[in-house]
DNA sequence: ATAACTCGATCACTTAAGTTAAGAAATGCG
DNA sequence: CGCATTTCTTAACTTAAGTGATCGAGTTAT
């Protein structure tokens, strides 16, 4: 599981075998069960969240609906808002199935980015990345029809639709279950 | 127009005198006339743009229609995601006004970056933020109906509302211009 | 084992957005 | 200034999403 993190910070910078220890000992690898809540509403809160292994989702309780707005599987990070902007938190993060994460704190962050520049370097390419990817996903969502956007999705990330149920899926797309039903019934009309 | 750019850098960093001048001295502050296209369809680019005055935009041909996606005003900063995946970019960005611009190149940040950690911190932050405020944009964009999203903006973009085409606003939307026009008469309707 | 609950599908009905078209108002340009 | 183009609004019609309610299958708990 450790051979799996170095592999994807290889990606960023090239840590010596004294630097890989180091990250090792901070003892940040965690295992939790499905179902578990890492993160309510209103909580205040310094972790971030890498997942090695499992699903997690974000999601907002709006009018006693939940809606779900995002998902992060193998190799995604998250640090939610409210760790950035130091407020308490606007939405929940929970793991929708058993997952290996590395939950990491921001205070520990801090330190790291002002000891090993590396360490800093490697965040900012992540946050610039993760920033244009975010960006193009946005730009597709919002040029996009429900139709077109659940089609992407299944073209994109076709292990979302297997692995998370639907009602969440739905708000992800930003429709209500029932339309997803429907629409995934019109397409399969549509194919015949 | 500098005192701006610096007032903004200090909520981030705080810089020497020198380091001041070694900022002007690069050179890239662009006065650029409204309608000017700063970066077209399928062009390759290192540019990034940091608004000192004015506004621009970014949006998309798709089907010979243009998509809307963001504007950027006064003290926002725009890299456009082919700038940080090295590809053609899939959209344009113009100027919507006449505008007081700073346009930096990716391989001089590089450079900065490496010179100065001060400046790769500056820039960790502001990727963190960026990625932090997109992400809650986002959010809101999906949970939201079309009238409760124009509703959020005319809230906590007034200007917007006012120095920008509203065909323009309608696909920043996520709708088409009849739509927007019919969705704000429904809105002046129910006031009365 | 059964009761309670969750989840997805379906239906009828309402509401709002997409589409197509036309025309008025504003803007730009020769 | 006046013509052309762009921008915005309106309207009629189509299509799809929201709403509320029901049903069946699968899961969980007791």
């Amino acid at each position: 599981m450790q051979d799996t993190l170095f592999d994807f910070i290889s990606k960023y910078v090239s840590l010596t075998e004294d630097e890989k220890n180091a990250i090792v000992s901070l003892d940040i690898f965690r295992s939790v069960k499905k179902g578990t809540t890492l993160l309510k509403e209103g909580q205040k809160s310094k972790e971030s969240y890498f997942v090695l292994k499992g699903c997690i989702r974000t999601y907002y309780v709006l009018d006693g609906e939940e809606k779900t707005t995002a998902f992060y599987t193998e190799m995604e990070a998250l640090t939610p808002p409210c760790v950035i902007s130091k407020t308490p938190s606007e939405y929940y993060v929970s793991c929708i199935e058993d997952c290996i994460l590395l939950i990491s704190n921001s205070d520990m962050e801090a330190e790291l980015n002002q000891k090993f520049p590396k360490f800093e370097t490697m965040c900012r390419i992540l946050s610039e990345e993760l920033l244009a990817k975010q960006r193009i996903d946005f730009d597709e969502f919002k040029t996009s029809s429900p139709e077109q956007r659940y089609l992407n999705l299944v073209e994109k990330r076709p292990d979302l639709i297997q692995r998370v149920p639907q009602h969440q899926l739905a708000s992800y797309l930003g429709i209500k279950p029932q339309s997803l039903s429907r629409l995934r019934a019109r397409i399969l009309e549509k194919k015949s």
